[in-house]
DNA sequence: TGGCGGTTGAC
DNA sequence: TCAACCGCC
């Protein structure tokens, strides 16, 4: 009796428990994935593109085995269940934090054939950390404790054989979305596991040092390979369990952060949509032509902050943003501009390849200081002290705006000072210490 | 996982 | 003069 081997955002073999239980089992499998019309999400081009490109990729591991067929899943995975007359479903991963309803009609539909959820893309599934009195934790150190002690699953190995359901139609994926010239990072778990081998032998060590420098490399990038459940963040935490220097530690925290996230959505999903500090719906946000002006001007990186243009330039560039930077572009957006989070998030969760809804708009409300645990709403961040900190050599300037790869050093953080101002580059759209002070008097009419 | 303005104290 | 520190937003 075969398995059904569902593969929703977990697009890897490896480490794969359901596989694993399967072809232990002796199980031929049916590698399905469904592709659901509402996956193609309009407003996520590359994101979308990343996700076909894993897929292709997936595929090719299988030797062109994986099946991939269109429509509601709740629909589907019956139908392909009656065709193989399977056993079982493996539901892997997604464990989505946004609610489990799809899973459920898909139980129903299925009747009687058993329902397995295994393997989801969080190292400890959302819902499964809880204080001693079963609330959910609001505070991430204490989280982080908690979720240390709770543990994490070992790592599967991949069979060495995967026996699988021949002759089932499979239909062809749907063409990718025009992204221009935005470079993507390289699909499919291959890669992913290159990338953390990578991270983890040269720059983990320094991890801790370095991770706030946009200008070198030192970050794991892996963030769209978790996206998509290419690598599993057990893998990179069983590794770390031998390495017992800060940057292993400061990273395992990075990891937390992203299940915390996913837990403080899994008990609120209207987190994603609304401020978790309600008062903070009363905070006066500009709106307007020249509002939806200024927003255009942060989008498109033309804002005359360097710091910020490069980070929003790299936005389009590479659909990806260093953390440090993400930072500094949300709270220019929100406490420079008095633009709302919500505005901000969107646009993110448009242009990230890596865009995760619980990490996104959580990331987004710590900055605008209306999450849980978030950062208090005075803490502005100044960014020309942030770019002649974290960029100290200019370097990742410079990178993304030509306009100012004339200038040497950290004097590209502060082009008016300079005696022939570079040509091209905007003058500064507003002047910061004014809008910090603007910002610090419309939370002053809010705060409690 | 700020930053500002003010104070202090070592030069 | 300036780094270090503090209280505050």
């Amino acid at each position: 009796m075969p398995s059904i081997l569902w593969f929703r955002r977990d697009l890897r073999l490896t480490d794969h428990p359901a596989l694993c239980d399967a072809v232990a089992g002796d199980d031929t499998v049916v590698p399905l994935f469904v592709l659901d019309p509402a996956l193609l999400e309009p407003a996520g081009g590359p994101r979308v593109r990343f996700m076909l490109d894993c897929l292709r990729a997936l595929d090719d591991d299988l030797d062109g085995r994986l099946v991939v067929r269109t429509g509601d899943p709740a629909d589907v995975v019956p139908a392909v269940a009656r065709e193989v007359e399977a056993s079982a479903v493996h539901i892997s991963a997604d464990f989505n934090p946004y609610g489990r309803r799809r899973d459920y009609h898909v139980a129903r539909a299925l009747g009687e054939v058993p329902l397995q959820t295994t393997g989801s893309p969080y190292a400890v599934s959302p819902g499964r950390v809880s204080k001693p009195d079963g609330t959910p934790y609001r505070v991430y150190t204490p989280f982080y404790r908690a979720w240390t002690e709770h543990g994490y699953p070992r790592p599967p190995n991949r069979p060495a054989r995967i026996d699988t359901v021949s002759g089932l139609r499979s239909d062809r994926l749907p063409a990718a979305p025009d992204i221009g010239d935005t470079a993507l990072p390289e699909a499919g778990e291959q890669a992913a596991l290159r990338r953390w081998a990578d991270f983890r032998d040269e720059h983990l060590l320094k991890y801790a040092e370095d991770r706030n420098r946009p200008d070198i490399p030192s970050t794991s990038r892996l963030s769209a390979y978790l996206r998509w459940g290419c690598i599993h963040p057990r893998t990179p935490l069983a590794d770390l369990e031998s390495r017992t220097g800060k940057g292993a530690e400061v990273f395992r925290k990075e990891l937390a952060w992203r299940e915390f996230y996913a837990d403080v959505l899994f008990h609120q999903p209207a987190s994603a949509r609304d401020h978790l500090q309600p008062r903070y719906a009363g905070l006066k946000v500009d709106a307007g032509k020249a509002a939806d002006e200024r927003f255009a001007a942060w989008a498109e990186g033309r804002t005359g902050y360097p710091i910020v243009d490069a980070g929003m330039r790299q936005l389009r560039a590479e659909a990806w943003i260093h953390n440090r930077i993400r930072m500094v572009v949300a709270s220019f957006l929100v406490k420079d501009l008095h633009l709302g989070w919500k505005e901000g998030a969107r646009h993110f969760m448009r242009y990230l390849v890596d865009g995760d809804l619980a990490s996104n708009q959580h990331g987004w409300q710590w900055v605008a200081g209306s999450g849980t645990d978030a950062s208090p709403f005075y803490r502005v961040f100044n960014p020309v002290k942030q770019g002649q900190k974290f960029d100290p050599s200019g370097d990742y300037v410079r990178r993304y705006v030509p306009e100012l790869r004339g200038v040497d050093g950290v004097a590209v953080h502060t082009p008016w000072d300079l005696p022939a101002p570079p040509d091209g580059y905007p003058t500064p759209i507003v002047e910061h210490d004014h809008e910090r002070r603007e910002a610090l008097e419309r939370y002053e009419a809010i705060k409690g």
